[in-house]
DNA sequence: GACAGGTGTAACTATATTATGACACCCGTA
DNA sequence: TACGGGTGTCATAATATAGTTACACCTGTC
């Protein structure tokens, strides 16, 4: 993993309102406009926020029909643990460095 | 550890240029100075990234007087280890949410 | 005194992130 | 057809973060 990679990851996880979201998910999937109100926020908001989840691996979605026919964005809590270590981000900029010196 | 807290050391440590900085503390406390040319970076925006750091107990700073006569800020690294899990966030969401209904 | 090398910060600009509101569109139902 | 309740996205505004430049000040040395 290298840096902007760690980078996005943490930076994900380190905001307020996206961990009242995934703190919110720890009760079972929920469809994104329930979430939305659950957690007081705009869809828009709440679809900028899963997409920083989702690009990292915190969340997955999946988009199924209803009995009723409609659709909905199933969002659910995805299993991860992330530890940070001076050795971790070591070797993330190590590998960075290669990287860019090739 | 409430949201606001857990928020901050994260973000702290969620920057490709502070990830830069703790690795090359990584052999041996340097000042600031010192520091600044080795990671490529103005001292004053080093001493906002170093602020951010030390806040979250990432790094620890000491004032010192060199041979010389001339002040010295050195810069070490602190041991640390973060893990985030659903359960931390979660705990910290809850923490935050009493506090908040207080 | 002029210089080299250090600390510390204020003011400002640039850029990224967060947040809002409106729009188009879909499906079932009264 | 007019709702009510979904999805998905686009401008736009507001705010936070990152970065630059310049300044004041200190110490030892040529």
């Amino acid at each position: 993993m290298n840096v902007e990679q760690l980078s996005a990851t943490l930076a994900a996880v380190a905001s307020p309102q996206r961990m009242l979201i995934l703190a919110e998910l720890q009760g079972g999937r929920v469809h994104v406009s329930e979430l939305a109100r659950r957690v007081g926020m705009s869809r828009a908001l709440l679809y900028m926020h899963l997409a920083k989840l989702e690009a990292s691996g915190f969340v997955t979605t999946s988009l199924e029909l209803s009995p009723e026919g409609t659709a909905l964005k199933h969002v659910a809590l995805a299993p991860f643990s992330v530890t940070v270590t001076i050795d971790t981000i070591a070797d993330a900029v190590a590998t960075t460095a290669t990287v860019n010196n090739q």
